[in-house]
DNA sequence: GAGTTTGAAACT
DNA sequence: CAGTTTCAAACTC
């Protein structure tokens, strides 16, 4: 630190009076500097952040309370004016989890304040600092981190950077590669969110604000590499905390917590143990040490995959959690949901309805517009929540498109936020990584001025889709992206989206009257378990087509982008018209 | 509000 | 990279 001892440094904050008249600050405070720091980093690319438009969040994250100072260390106060803030890269947090910015009455409190006394707030266990942002009327003891001394806190930022590039940049991030089981509670529509690195909770069952993503109201994942996790989904423990109509009753959900923690709360009705009591035993079972990463992500998949989105995890055959769950089963007595789909879907089928979406969204686009031909199919494949659906999109995209539509590439930034329907707070998944209202810190600024070019800019779209494909650059068109030709793009995509559920619901159909049969037969019979005869209904037929393969569409999935186009648009063209409107709720 | 617990961050 | 220490928030009393 090239600063004198902190012992001289002055105690407390300074104070927004101080820094009011810092031209950078009002221009700050005017323009509501609130994005995030998005990442340009490899891992990151893999990890798409979550912006919502600050439109949609103002009627929600009002600020009538004077802004802190937005100076930036490392950005100049020209650099700042051109930040481009009308994307916010947002996590999902519970309102619970920033008691201080919970809205009483209309007003918003201030925001949290550190308590800092040793880290002279440069270090990441300051929240503030690890937020990005000037400590402004916290309680801290000895601070630098604030602007006068930028100096020292540069330092600081530098050095946490050098230990850790990814320090400043949002832990929870959203991703179609996250877990599947985050979207119900935090209300982030079809976006799954998981921590980046995962907590290493031991004693908390990770239901306590300890655990890092139970702070975040999120389900832990993969990531994780706690003990006795109890936050996935359809966990009983976590489900008594919060569900019962107690609400935000902290008091509650800390009595229930401890509880779960303690196995005072009953298993799940799924599994057979409690989850400590469960990992103990595969323990003996498999030999395995609780420290062994793998096993914590086996029993994370373990549990969550069996419970309520069971049948979603298992009906992709190369879903990462079907496999764990049906593996580990083996060494388990406990029963395993097998989706009556997970033969009937195949990759194959994945590849086919990725390809006749995205060829008949360019034929459409080709019809209709010209731009923004594979908005639709993405976003349909987005809507899966499953990354090998935005994959294989890319993977079958004729290289034309590629070119054209835009300079996104596979695996960069784009927008997912699809507000729950009704939901009056939405947003409620805003500001976490970036508080609202908090001065931005330069490192932070610093980090976006690289990255602005990554960012998509949101449109928001009466439909909830918003700005696919648009990015800083061109964010005109943006607004207008949805027209009348997307609509009409949209329609014909989903309706052939439709009707490829349409034949995977009459195939799984099919499959349960055969189940159905078959088990009462064998019951009858009390033979042995009713699996050969079920086992594949596409299998030894060979000329059964899958539940994707409409007749019209029959495409080789590997192999001919080029005679897909010509097939789709022989069809499609034609067919234009016959598409009946889709149900209002699909728009 | 003081003391304890907890887990991330920092350090070795 | 694993083990230990430091730190501050969360939690308990």
């Amino acid at each position: 630190m090239g600063e004198s001892e902190g012992s001289e440094f002055p105690p407390k904050k300074q104070q927004q009076s101080e820094t009011a008249d810092f031209p950078a600050k009002k221009l700050a405070r005017q323009l509501d500097f609130t994005q995030g720091v998005l990442p340009d980093h490899p891992q990151s690319q893999l990890s798409p952040v979550v912006v919502t438009p600050l439109s949609a969040q103002c009627q929600l994250q009002p600020h009538p309370q004077p802004q802190p100072q937005v100076v930036s260390i490392l950005a100049s106060p020209q650099q700042q004016t051109q930040q481009q803030p009308a994307v916010r890269v947002v996590k999902p947090e519970s309102p619970k989890s920033r008691p201080n910015a919970e809205l009483k009455d209309g007003t918003p409190k201030k925001q949290k304040q550190c308590n800092c006394k040793h880290s002279r707030c440069l270090k990441l266990y300051c929240e503030c600092f690890a937020s990005g942002t000037y400590c402004d009327g916290c309680n801290c003891v000895n601070c630098y981190n604030n602007v006068e001394n930028e100096a020292a806190r540069r330092e600081a930022v530098e050095a946490t950077l050098e230990r850790n590039p990814n320090a400043f940049r949002p832990k929870i991030a959203s991703s179609p590669h996250g877990t599947r089981d985050s979207r119900e509670e935090t209300g982030e529509g079809l976006v799954f969110v998981k921590h980046n690195k995962g907590c290493h909770c031991k004693k908390s069952g990770c239901l306590k604000k300890y655990c890092e993503c139970f702070q975040a109201n999120i389900l832990c994942s993969e990531n994780c590499k706690c003990m006795d996790c109890k936050n996935f989904e359809g966990s009983e423990e976590r489900q008594a905390l919060f569900h019962g109509d107690h609400g935000n009753n902290m008091a509650y959900i800390q009595q229930a917590a401890n509880a779960a923690i303690t196995g005072a709360i009953g298993s799940s009705g799924y599994a057979s143990l409690p989850v400590s009591r469960k990992r103990k035993c595969q323990e003996l079972f498999f030999g395995k040490t609780v420290k062994d990463p793998s096993f914590h992500r086996l029993g994370h998949f373990q549990q969550a995959s069996h419970i309520r989105h069971a049948a979603l995890s298992s009906l992709l055959p190369s879903n990462p959690v079907a496999r764990a769950g049906n593996t580990t089963t083996l060494g388990s007595s406990k029963i395993t949901y097998r989706s009556l789909l997970a033969d009937i879907i195949q990759s194959q089928d994945l590849k086919e309805l990725c390809s006749v979406l995205v060829v008949l969204s360019g034929e459409v686009a080709k019809t209709l517009s010209g731009t923004h031909q594979l908005l639709i199919a993405e976003a349909v494949a987005v809507e899966l929540a499953d990354p090998r659906f935005l994959s294989l999109l890319w993977r079958y995209k004729p290289k034309k498109f590629n070119k054209k539509t835009s300079r996104r590439s596979k695996g960069t930034l784009f927008l997912i936020h699809l507000p729950k329907k009704g939901a009056p707070d939405d947003c409620s998944l805003d500001s976490a990584d970036m508080p609202k209202g908090r001065p931005m810190s330069p490192g932070t600024l610093a980090l976006m001025c690289d990255e602005q070019d990554t960012i998509f800019m949101a449109a928001a779209s009466p439909n909830g889709l918003m700005g696919y494909g648009c990015n800083s650059s061109s964010q005109l068109p943006c607004r207008q992206g949805m027209t009348e030709a997307h609509a009409e793009q949209e329609r014909i995509v989903l309706t052939k989206f439709r009707d490829c559920l349409n034949r995977l619901i009459t195939f799984g159909e099919i499959k349960e009257t055969k189940c159905s049969s078959l088990a009462r037969t064998e019951l009858g019979n009390e033979k042995g378990p009713p699996s050969k005869g079920i086992a594949n209904t596409r299998t030894g037929t060979g000329s059964q087509q899958g539940p994707f393969s409409n007749g019209v569409v029959k495409v080789p999935p590997a192999a001919k982008p080029p005679q897909m186009v010509t097939s789709i648009v022989a069809t499609s063209s034609s067919d234009l018209q016959k598409f009946p409107k889709p149900p209002t709720k699909w728009r």
